[in-house]
Formats: C-alpha cells, sequence, structure tokens
DNA sequence: GTATAAGTTTAAGTATACGTTATTGAAAGT
DNA sequence: ACTTTCAATAACGTATACTTAAACTTATAC
C-alpha cells in the first residue's frame, strides 16, 4: 500500500500487498476525499454518529479519522456539534499562501544551493513543459495537475520529508478554493514564465534570485486569488 | 482553561474556569510535557495499556493523544511496539531547522512591511533587552527564555495563528537539542547583536534586509549546532 | 406573552469487551 | 547448536456499553 499525491489529495493504492487498510486510515482518506472533491461542502456538519454510519464502521476508527482531519485544519470538531468542514476565506487564503510561499521560495534557494540530480532537473522542466502544452490547448484541468507536479516536485527534491509533508497539507486546506477559481482567473500565462525564470535561476545557482523569483511568483498569485474571491464576494469559500 | 507556552511547550492553565478537561487533552499535554522535558527519554517505548496506567485513565483518551503527538512528530506508534519517543539526528535537526528559517524569515519580512502597534515593537525590543541582562549576568537559563520569547513575538505579530502554530510544533521537536546543547555552545553574543539588527531592519521597514538578516541568523545556529552534535558523536539525541 | 425552571433527550467522552493477528518462545527436527 | 514449526500470549483495532452534561422541550409562574 503507498500513498500517491494526486492534485493535492492522498489517493490510497493497492500493490500486491493485500495488507489489510484500518478503518481508521479509511475513514481518514475517504473524509479528506470527500472534503477535497467537496463531496462534504464547506460548511455542512456531521455527527460522529452519522459519518460512522456512512463510512459503516463504529464511532471509534471514525473520531481517530476526525481528530486527524481537525489538526490539519481541514475541519473543526465542536463537541454536540459534530465535525463541520470548515470554509476558506480570504484572510485564511492569506495565511495559507503566507506559508507555502515561505517554505517554497526557501526550497527554490535550497535546490539552487545544491547539487541537483540530471534526473531531479528533468521532473522539474518536464512539469514546466507541460504546464506550457496544457495552456497551449486551453486544457485548464491538465494545467493545474502540471502546476501542481511542479510545486510539489521542488520541495520533494530538497529531500526534506517535513517541508513536503507541510506544503501538501496547506495545499490541501486551499485546494477547493483553487479549483472553484480555476476558470474564474485570467489564463496563467505568466505562472509559466516564472517557473521556467526558477529553473533558470536553480541552473544558474542563483541562491538568492530563485528564493526571490518563487517568492514573488506565489505572492502574485495570492494577491489575485484574494482579490478575486473579494470582488465576487466570495467571503466564505 | 488557557494554554500558555513557555520555552515551548503548552502548560495548561486553571483560571477561575472550572470546565473540566477531557482526559484526551490531559494525556496530550502530560505526554508531551514528560517528553520535552525528557522524562521520557528519546528511544524509550511504551505500551498503550501501560501509558493508560501511568495516566489512569482507559486506554481510550490515551490512544487519542498518541496519535496526535504521532501527527506532530514527537514521537512514533507501531502496532504492537506501542509509542516510542522519537530521537533526533543531525538530520532531523538540519529539516526541522530550514522549516523554522523559512518560516521566521519570512515572519521578519512582514513585520518589516506593516504597520506594527508600538505595544508590538515593545515586546519585541523587550526581549532582546532580557537576552543582554541574562547573557551579562551568565544567566543562560534566562537567556533561553527570552531567546525564545523573541523568536515566537515575532510570529505572533504577524497575526498568523497557523504559521504560530508550526513554529512551535517545529520548535518542540528540537526542544531536547536545545536544551542539552545549551551548556555546550559558546556564549550566544551574536544571537544578541542579530536580534538587535532584525528590530532595526523591521523600524527601518527594509523587508529584504530583515528577512535576509533572520535567515542568516538561524542558518548559523543551525550550523552550529549540528557541528556541536557531530563532534560529539551525539547521532541521535 | 415572555421568562424561568424542570424535565427529557442525546451526543460526546470514556471505559470495557472482544476478535484478530503479530510476536514470542518452546519443542521438534536436522 | 541451529533452524523451523507451532501453539500461547498479548497488544492492538474496533465495537459496544455506559455516564455525563449540553441542548432542547415543556411546563409553570409572572
Amino acid at each position: 500500500m503507498g500513498l500517491i499525491h494526486v492534485m493535492g489529495f492522498a489517493v490510497t493504492i493497492h500493490e500486491n500487498e493485500k495488507a489489510r487498510i484500518p478503518f481508521a486510515e479509511q475513514a481518514y482518506s475517504e473524509l479528506k476525499r470527500q472534503i477535497l472533491t467537496n463531496e462534504l461542502p464547506h460548511g455542512s456538519q456531521f455527527l460522529e454518529q452519522e459519518i460512522a454510519e456512512q463510512l459503516s464502521m463504529s464511532r471509534t476508527p471514525t473520531r481517530e479519522a476526525m481528530v486527524r482531519l481537525a489538526n490539519e485544519g481541514l475541519v473543526e470538531v465542536r463537541p454536540r456539534h459534530g465535525m463541520r468542514v470548515l470554509p476558506i476565506s480570504p484572510k485564511d487564503m492569506a495565511e495559507v499562501y503566507g506559508i507555502i510561499t515561505a517554505l517554497e521560495s526557501s526550497a527554490a534557494g535550497i535546490l539552487a544551493g545544491m547539487d541537483l540530480s540530471e534526473d531531479g532537473l528533468q521532473s522539474l522542466m518536464k512539469a514546466v513543459d507541460d504546464m506550457d502544452t496544457a495552456l497551449e490547448r486551453d486544457e485548464l484541468d491538465r494545467w493545474v495537475i502540471a502546476d501542481y507536479e511542479f510545486h510539489r516536485q521542488m520541495v520533494v527534491l530538497t529531500g526534506s520529508v517535513r517541508m513536503l509533508q507541510l506544503v501538501d497539507t496547506f495545499r490541501d486546506q486551499i485546494h477547493r478554493v483553487r479549483m472553484t477559481t480555476l476558470h474564474m482567473r485570467p489564463k496563467p500565462y505568466k505562472s509559466n514564465e516564472d517557473h521556467r525564470a526558477v529553473v533558470a535561476a536553480i541552473l544558474a545557482r542563483d541562491v538568492k534570485k530563485a528564493r526571490d523569483i518563487q517568492r514573488n511568483h506565489q505572492e502574485m498569485a495570492a494577491k489575485m486569488l484574494i482579490k478575486l474571491l473579494n470582488e465576487n464576494h466570495m467571503t466564505h469559500i
């Protein structure tokens, strides 16, 4: 069994291992999936009992999953009111982007300062190429995936498992917003340029430049999304 | 009931509120306290049953606490082997410092770019003053507290609750190492200088400078601690 | 009609019971 | 001695039972 990240959320894969997946784990993945795909919309509330029934298991593993989701900031658990899927406000967006920006710009700098493997570099460049093709063909869904891959791969290549886990967690928190705004925002030509520029800076081993470009890229993205939310009066999404 | 952070770990305070603290919460705080104070040394292992007995409660809330501690990276839970207090390796130190550096340097930049309240500025300067006095009097324990206050306050002032929570969590992870190396390292005169310089950059509203100084400060600290660990063959602490 | 008090319901928190399975250790075979 | 097999043990994962107290209803007083 392995976890593969696809577009910000974990998908459980059964290889030939027949190791049974614990109910608590199943509950966690399934609830997370439902939240990220908006099957459980923001603001919706469910009692432990209800969730347990929906997942055909007892309250015990259900509760464990809820605690984990609450720790990750996806839901809120209020005694006697059950679990509530948290909405994201523009302020939340700003906070989350602030954290992702800090981490990813640092990651870009690390890559520029280390001996990056040929394979590693290729994986970054492939992601950028994919973004370009997707954009040319106007396939936004593919573009998001490639964009996601680029950002994630950058952190993967630093080798810091903790940083990777953090970035994954926070990207999950704003996944819903990114998806709903995807078709409202202008075509992301600038994003692709920025990514190429980061790769160039990494190649040139220019640590500061790599950090600066990545930071600026993220700050622009955040600003744009928040503006979009405010303009459309989407104060909680 | 409120949580106050003292030197990296949460201390539970009972105000006149008589609201009962759930066992799961008690277990979490108590175990965390024991881990951070080294009452439960790194590498030590305990079965759910044992912990439950030590805390005089059933396995249910105990288990919930263990899950949370595992999520925070303080312990590892292996089925049938119980909970093991995780040791920190130099590589772990590098990762954790990498994250703290990214977040705090970003935080310093945010403070430089925003309208910082007079009170906020005072709280930073007080922390630096405390560090100086502690260092003059050679009171290392007080110095750590003041140093801790400075770093924490910087993040508090950004207003990002998520960033604060992150920094707290990761500081907790390396708390043990910081404490054990405290008396092995050279006197931290440079730290105090750095902190004053950051405050100066914030006052001057020089965003980049604030980030750079804070980043450099942390990178030096990490380098020094890791060197110390390696020199003393402390590969797991 | 509103406010307060008493009673009722029920969700969460915790304890306990139970089945499953990894681990352990002894016995048997080489 | 060393490995292998098998049975005993016990730790965990999960279900269920129980207790408590918050939230809701109803009734009663003003």
